[in-house]
DNA sequence: TCTGCTATGATTAGCTT
DNA sequence: AAAGCTAATCATAGCAG
């Protein structure tokens, strides 16, 4: 639809791309929220801009994927505290065996000895991480008023105790050695969360909801920050 | 745009909500994969029918939800497995305090007894399971041709290997006590896996790819089974 | 970069088959 | 149910400011 038909394909040029982007961004989002309401229907919609900002639209979903996530991470967590501490308890008795000698009772407490190989631990990857502040909110509104809503820091709370649990750290086997949990995953867990980040990189998420339907007649006035 | 202007507001009638359901779906599964294409960024779309069907539309996404979720599973189940093996063998050593009435080991031994109370096991929720079988395949193609493309038990491995452990099961705080981790949550992620799954339900994933605009002048046709 | 305009192509509501 | 038709509405490409 437009002037001419446009044939599906990378457009080449840049500019060209953000602003077909942000119309047809601003087009989708609508249908979703639309067909979510009409139907009745669950929908979640994430899009990330060229420049890699986020987008995101959900209504009506009752499962919250990134809880489980943040749920399994802390269960596997505590399980390895749990584990480590075994250890450290059996490491007495061990030493114990050593100086008395006493082969069979050394053998038995040796056989307790951890080695999952499929648990592998990484100290540093902590590092690296960029600081998250959570900065303005970008919303969608059915009128032409710009509003700026600011969100306290409530978000941080999961986030920042999964982190803060350092130096134990899950790896993933599928992950590059370099993959950084702290960027490219949380984007998405914390745009499912419809929460907001502000990174040193462009990481603002949009979000939109059904205001938009409450004042029909005006076309959805976008309020984000860049 | 039809024959009159639609308020967007729930529709009551059912047939309707379907029949509209099934026409938009496809024009927003369109409508991502074009912005996908054309922007060349990533997106996901899940939607879930009126009846509970869902459909995913995803591209260039390059980090996997579902397989994070998998991984955590897994590595959450491996550990618990190894602290139930060391129980297992402690329990051999506090029989031995037992029968050797020598309370001081016997304390020493017991507090290594694991009773974090964040790990909670269930027996009972395997049993209600539906046992799931991959079907054929729903997909979109761009001519009229009705393809039955069937797909192996090969994305079975997973999911039967974390269900064959039974009866270990993790269990989620924010979730209701019969939360069937089988139904909901697996639809979603199955969905994200691109995989496919038959139920006595009404589950078959529709997928949506890129093969629409390789032909371009045909409307795209859809190829589903419930 | 962003917003508004509008000709044009795309989508779809209600209907039929 | 599911597919095809068409009038009507909707979305947007290209341009202007």
């Amino acid at each position: 639809m437009g002037r001419v038909k446009r044939k599906i394909k990378r457009l080449e040029n840049t500019n060209c791309r953000l602003a077909t982007y942000a119309k047809r961004k601003n087009g989708i989002m609508k249908k979703a929220i639309g067909l979510s309401i009409l139907c009745d229907v669950d929908i979640i919609l994430i899009m990330f801009s060229p420049s890699g900002k986020p987008s995101l639209c959900r209504r009506k979903l009752s499962i919250h994927i990134p809880e489980l996530i943040f749920d399994l991470c802390d269960q596997a967590r505590l399980l390895q505290t749990h584990i480590n501490e075994i250890h450290k308890r059996l490491s007495y008795w061990t030493d114990l065996g050593k100086s008395n000698s006493e082969n069979i009772q050394k053998q038995q407490f040796a056989s307790l000895q951890c080695n999952n190989p499929c648990l592998k631990i990484r100290d540093t990857d902590i590092e690296g991480s960029t600081s998250y502040s959570f900065g303005s909110h970008a919303n969608y509104l059915g009128s032409s008023n710009k509003t700026d809503i600011s969100i306290s820091k409530q978000e941080n709370g999961v986030l920042g105790d999964m982190r803060s649990t350092s130096p134990m750290r899950l790896q993933f086997s599928y992950l590059p050695n370099n993959f950084n949990l702290l960027n490219d995953m949380d984007i998405i867990i914390m745009t499912l969360n419809q929460g907001l980040i502000s990174t040193s990189g462009p990481c603002v998420v949009t979000m939109f909801d059904e205001h938009l339907y409450t004042q029909p007649s005006f076309p959805p006035m976008h309020i984000g920050f860049t």
